[in-house]
DNA sequence: AAGGTCTCCTGAGGGC
DNA sequence: TGCCCTCAGGAGACCT
């Protein structure tokens, strides 16, 4: 699924062609796709249709279009979410909702297992409320190192688990939660308790590394399901030195990179450069 | 109260 | 060929 940089890369996409736009009318092929929404998808269509779009925002994995008058259109792409941008011609598979816009151009969002959405924020142009609980993530500028380090010591989990909880540093997944621990390196199941400073330190300083490369290359493209709003490939999947190199040399020691099940998924780590903790303190 | 598990959904790929 | 199983980049509801 799209992580920050993907998501930054749809983001700034869509700021290049919905800004100023119109919404001339909205069509919902899949009601699953209007999240949170209790007077139904016909209402969310209305409430956007004649808006104007403002801005493009983004806060993690989430992202939002500002509309006139200070409302929102909250939008999360979920595993397999997907916006196009698209003349009119042709219609991607799981097309679920359908936004035309007054120069002509639809902006179509299509999702093939719906666990992405969008749904309507009331005055939600700053923050919508939908997304309160969400932490700033590492390129936020208003990012704030000291309360993360002291919230995460206040953990008491693995420290793999604790960047995938998008209260407490949002925009990270599984792909760049990995690669950032191969680089500090760290093994995933550190107690967060007891990581020292200048642990937490280099592991957000890999953190924000491997997701501003990422976003360089147009973010991480493993098959169609992930693409930008014109449907090109990212290229930072060629880059990965742990997630998804099972059995590939280690670009540190050439030991072979290691999967293994961790939070009902795959956790990928060097063995030697990422060794298990003997126990819980270490 | 916070940590950990389960579940929503479709499709691809491997083994038999 | 097809059937069944596992797995996939997320996150919120729900357990303990």
């Amino acid at each position: 699924m799209p992580e920050l940089p993907e998501v930054e890369v749809v983001r700034r996409g869509l700021a290049q062609h919905v800004v100023s736009r119109t919404i001339s009318a909205v069509e919902v092929l899949h009601p699953r796709s209007v999240r949170r929404h209790a007077a139904g998808p016909h209402d969310f269509a209305s409430r956007l249709t004649g808006r104007r779009v403002d801005d493009v925002r983004r806060r993690g994995k989430y992202l939002w279009l500002v509309l006139d008058e200070g409302d929102a259109v909250l939008c999360h792409l979920g595993m397999s979410g997907q916006f196009r941008i698209d003349g009119g011609d042709s219609e991607p598979k799981h097309l679920a909702i359908a936004l035309a816009l007054d120069d002509g151009q639809r902006l179509l969002f299509a999702d093939q297992r719906t666990f992405g959405g969008m749904a309507f924020s009331e005055d939600g142009a700053e923050l919508p409320h939908q997304i309160a609980h969400i932490a700033r993530d590492p390129l936020d500028p208003e990012f704030d190192t000291a309360m993360f380090t002291t919230r995460l010591r206040k953990r008491q989990t693995g420290v793999k688990r604790a960047l995938l909880d998008q209260t407490l540093v949002s925009g990270i997944g599984n792909i760049y939660a990995d690669e950032a621990l191969w680089r500090t390196p760290l093994h995933y199941a550190r107690n967060t308790r007891h990581l020292r400073t200048r642990e937490i330190d280099g592991l957000l300083h890999h953190v924000v590394e491997v997701m501003r490369e990422a976003l360089d290359q147009g973010g991480t493209s493993f098959d169609t399901l992930y693409v930008n709003v014109n449907g090109e490939s990212g290229y930072f999947e060629r880059s990965l030195a742990a997630y998804g190199q099972e059995g590939m040399p280690c670009h540190r020691c050439g030991t072979p990179i290691r999967r293994e099940p961790f939070m009902n998924r795959s956790s990928y780590r060097c063995p030697v450069c990422q060794p298990r903790p003997r126990n819980g303190r270490w």
